[in-house]
RNA sequence: GUCCUGUUAGCUCAGCUGGUAGAGCACGUCACUUUUAAUGAUGUGGCCGAUGGUUCGAAUCCAUCACAGGACACCA
């Protein structure tokens, strides 16, 4: 039984008597005239006013019940709407005669929404209230909610049941708040700058543009088999190849992977290419991105993430290899030599995989010694190619490549380089890794013939970035886990009994 | 995938070395016309995550499973 919990029969009972009164516990004819916030600013200046009151000001508020003071004959609520707080004061002989008595104090209560009518005044503790002459029901909610002082804690219910840790926590709702203008704030940036939003395929035939699993799904028309993308970038290089100059998608990604406090199966990104561009326009653009959401944000520069104070007016470059030994405190002499690397990273107890190249051990050398100390953002810049299949090599030093990835409070946030545009290179990479597939890579990269075609009509040089949306809003909320600033994060299914039996029938 | 910790009333949590299940809030009843987590009195409320085992006896000990959180591994 989804309702047989004693709790929701009592309020269950209260619903069918309010409807013997001709109560419709779920009106829907709401006149609601204004909110609460607009309420308690439009109405300041009741204090001064004689009596502290003004009847001639007249308003209609909804919201939801939060506390519940009854005094007998007259009692004090609080009602909460998106944009606020606000006491109630009801009193037996404002209302309908029996109302008070009859219908509100037994049959409303904590967790019904509900819809008043007042003037405003300021009570004796010099709190800025409603004084109801009028008090009605919209809607009757028949399961309880959580306890008012603690709310909800619990992390478990908090995911699952999203709508009741907004309904509790203020300071959740103002998470997703920011997040959302995150969200907008990053679209209007990138349109002011020229770049035209696109929507490519969330269902890509290849699994292409990055390195990982895909999730599986089946087209029954045409009866084959498709992915969800783990990254839009090549269909986006194929609009450059088309003739845009500067595109951008804001949309998930799909990755079948594991999931901790940096990872879900689904996340959001941007991802934004930019013609006759390179890596070093992308830094800039990255800067300048970074002060338009602290602006728009109204968010110091100096912002606590955890234990750490991030400033985010104090953008630093430096190259890959530099930074082992200014940062890492890694022996200069050695890292950029294979054996020592080796032999250093042993004699730290860090255990090396067989085979890797120099390029992949100066990556290990950085993942282990800088990445946590780069607390203010951080252009790392000069990838080795070696790890680095995607960005086109530096003209200067073909070892290394255009690429940068920057840091904030020791966590990768973006990801940009100017792009290979080379379609034989291109080619002969997807090759490569195609044999590694082959010989047990199972995230490797199929071969896509389709944009390596693409690329053999000419793709102008581009630069390329993307950035983690979810991580950027972790940073910027001071927010620990990834789940915390998703609003319905992925959760494994409840086995219940009930459901089990289903699955045997 | 591995390890650690947790799961007790609608919510937040106690419950010792095994002996009939506790509090606060919420809810019911009563009192109270300016409260701020209102207050006072009183009462209801539990398959102690699931399944097995040990025991005269299990919320408590053991095993397996489920879910969650954390760490590590893997992964951008």
């Amino acid at each position: 039984m989804v309702f047989d919990n004693k709790y929701i029969q009592l309020r269950i009972e209260k619903a069918e008597l309010l409807k013997k009164e001709g109560i419709n516990p779920y009106a829907n004819d709401s006149k609601r005239n204004t909110t609460i916030e607009k309420f308690l600013n439009v109405n300041t200046d009741i204090v001064n006013k004689e009596n502290k009151r003004d009847e001639k000001r007249h308003y209609t508020l909804s919201g939801r019940i939060k506390f519940f003071r009854v005094m007998g004959k007259a009692s004090f609520i609080k009602i909460e709407d998106e944009s606020g707080m606000l006491q109630v004061y009801v009193a037996r002989d404002n209302l309908t005669e029996g109302f008070y008595n009859d219908v509100f104090k037994k049959n409303i209560e904590v967790g019904d929404i509900v819809e008043v009518m007042g003037y405003p005044f300021v009570t004796g503790q010099g709190e800025l209230s409603l004084h109801a002459d009028e008090l009605r029901l919209l809607t009757k909610a028949i399961s309880p909610l959580p306890e008012k002082f603690h709310g909800v804690t619990d992390k478990e219910i908090r995911y699952r049941k999203r709508y009741l840790d907004l309904i509790m926590n203020a300071d959740v709702r103002k998470t997703f708040k920011t997040r959302s203008k995150v969200i907008s704030l990053t679209r209007r940036f990138f349109e002011e700058k020229g770049f035209l939003e696109v929507e490519t395929p969330m269902m890509h035939p290849i699994a292409g543009g990055a390195n990982a699993k895909p999730f599986v799904t089946h087209h029954n028309a045409l009866g084959i088999d498709r992915y969800l993308r783990i990254a839009p970038e090549l269909y986006l290089k194929r609009l450059i190849v088309g003739g845009f100059e500067a595109v951008f998608e804001i949309n998930r990604n799909f990755r079948n992977e594991g999931m901790d406090a940096t990872h879900n199966p689904e996340f959001t990104s941007i991802e934004f290419y930019w013609a006759y561009k390179t890596y070093k326009d992308l830094i800039e653009i990255t800067k300048e991105y970074f002060r338009y959401l602290f602006d728009h944000l109204d968010l110091p520069t100096q912002l606590p993430y955890g234990d750490l104070e991030v400033d985010f007016s104090r953008f630093s470059e430096v190259p890959l290899i530099e930074s082992l030994y200014t940062i890492g405190d890694v022996p200069q002499e050695i890292v950029n030599d294979k054996d020592k690397i080796i032999a250093f990273l042993k004699s730290k107890n860090i255990q090396v995989k067989n085979g890797l190249n120099l390029g992949q051990l100066q990556g290990e050398l950085f993942d282990e010694f800088v990445e946590e100390k780069l607390i203010n953002p951080t252009f790392i810049t000069e990838y080795p190619v070696d790890i680095s299949p995607l960005a086109r090599r530096s003209d200067a030093n073909p070892e290394i490549t255009e690429r940068f990835e920057l840091f904030i409070a020791g966590r990768e946030i973006a990801n940009a380089f100017s792009e290979l545009n080379d379609p034989v290179d291109q080619y002969e990479r997807f090759k490569a890794q195609v044999e590694s597939k082959e010989s047990g890579d199972d995230e490797a990269h199929e071969m896509d013939l389709d944009f390596v075609e693409a690329l053999s009509y000419g793709m102008a040089p581009t630069a390329g970035q993307g950035i983690g949306i979810d991580r950027l809003v972790m940073l910027l909320t001071n927010e620990h886990s990834i789940r915390d600033v998703l609003l319905f994060p992925a959760m494994k299914p409840i086995h219940t009994e009930e459901k089990n039996q289903q699955e045997e029938e």
